[in-house]
DNA sequence: TTGCTCCTCACGTCACGTGAGGTGGC
DNA sequence: TTGCTCCTCACGTCACGTGAGGTGGC
């Protein structure tokens, strides 16, 4: 006589539930090879091999229909090949869902969130992936050039104000160093300059640039520009 | 009178099916603020609005409770830091299940996949995560190893056969590069060499090594070693 | 006799997909 | 009147978790 497990003992020793052998045994995966008078399960040595094979198997992430199948003799290589592929599509949306988590992070409320989430959708559209990964391989310059802006912006907008004329030496120089900005922002990447341009066109600098720099003010700066 | 959206004319605008919508007015997610007399769902714009927000929470991955939590006003912060550890989580443990479906590709029966599995566990049981990272970063060194390996056993091998004494000067030499291959499988960490040691006092030379190495090969290199 | 283990239903999970059977709207 | 859109059930998905109610075994 061989050794026998009853579904307890079997559980605790493959680090498995009751209820997981119990399920196993309803779709057909592994039936016990035998059953006491009582109808207790007993689970015999080849049961125990198999039940390894199954968590093996189901560990790299298969379903219980493909472990099944593969027990069954199904080739292994196609299966594997095909778990990888899947593997690495969910590595890659993961991957892109964390980035975007982490820039969403600074936001603080929720229309502030949304506000960012609606700018990342315009600015996916009008950049490609790589283009994308390029832009956030600066995403430290990307910190110190958002401070830039920022001290930029409210520069023009109060020589604008004050009514400087496009043409001052000081407009000029504010023109020269928006132009500088911009240039570290597409990192002289003639794509990305023309994703920026399409996304002003089509939503306007008001809306491009979350209400940063309105019409006004870029009409402004840009007729500096065209003295520069 | 603002316009209005039958549900077919929202899922199509909105790129979601109209189950969907279905589901969301069931779970109390998004109900039309009307209906017409024959009970026709009417979805005003602020359910166009709220289904916009919906849909860009769900694409971060919150469940629909978290979804109708956060429109509720649940602060976002400590949702998004939340979801972003679930995401690393994710990409750590498909990381890991990737780099197994790698290692597994070379099998060619089920059997060998599983005398591989048996492998990989006992090797995960003696290494650190830390250490089976640096081991794998020599990866493509450790393909190459394998090959010398193949042949440094064949060679010490066809030694014992020959009934070559431990001293003789060929088999000091084998031992030598015995010990040099070891070295390079560790690269010099204590640590590993340590989970080497264990490996083989606890499963023996025959099962370390998958066969490769049976108990009387390993005291004849043994004895060889102890004279270099 | 008393715990302990085991048994068989059977509902719940999550975000919908997929019919089934029936009724307004142009 | 004929398609088309809409309605409300209601079951299915995947791998079990979690009781409920009842019975062998030492």
């Amino acid at each position: 006589m061989t050794r026998t497990w009853r579904i307890g003992e079997l559980a605790r020793a493959a680090g498995v539930t009751v209820r997981t052998l119990h399920h196993y045994d309803a779709v057909g995966l592994l039936a016990p090879s035998a059953r006491t008078d009582a109808g207790y399960r007993l689970y015999g040595p080849a049961d125990v091999e198999r039940l390894y094979r199954i968590r093996a198997l189901a560990g790299l992430g298969l379903s219980l229909d493909e472990v099944a199948r593969v027990l069954d003799g199904l080739p292994l290589d196609a299966v594997l090949e095909r778990q990888l592929e899947a593997v690495d599509a969910g590595l890659a949306s993961l991957g892109a869902l964390r980035e975007r988590l982490v820039q969403l992070r600074r936001a603080s409320s929720v229309d502030e969130l949304f506000e960012t989430m609606e700018a990342m959708e315009m600015f996916e559209k009008h950049f490609s992936e790589e283009q994308r990964a390029a832009i956030a391989s600066r995403a430290d310059l990307a910190e110190q050039g958002e401070r830039d802006w920022a001290a930029l912006i409210a520069e023009a907008q109060s020589h604008r104000e004050a009514r400087t004329p496009p043409t001052d030496p000081a407009m000029l120089d504010v023109a020269r160093r928006w132009r500088g900005l911009i240039e570290q922002f597409t990192g002289g990447d003639e794509g990305i300059r023309g994703g920026l341009v399409e996304l002003f066109r089509e939503h306007g600098p008001e809306r491009a640039t979350r209400g940063a720099v309105d019409a006004e003010l870029m009409a402004y700066v840009g007729e500096a520009m065209r003295h520069v």
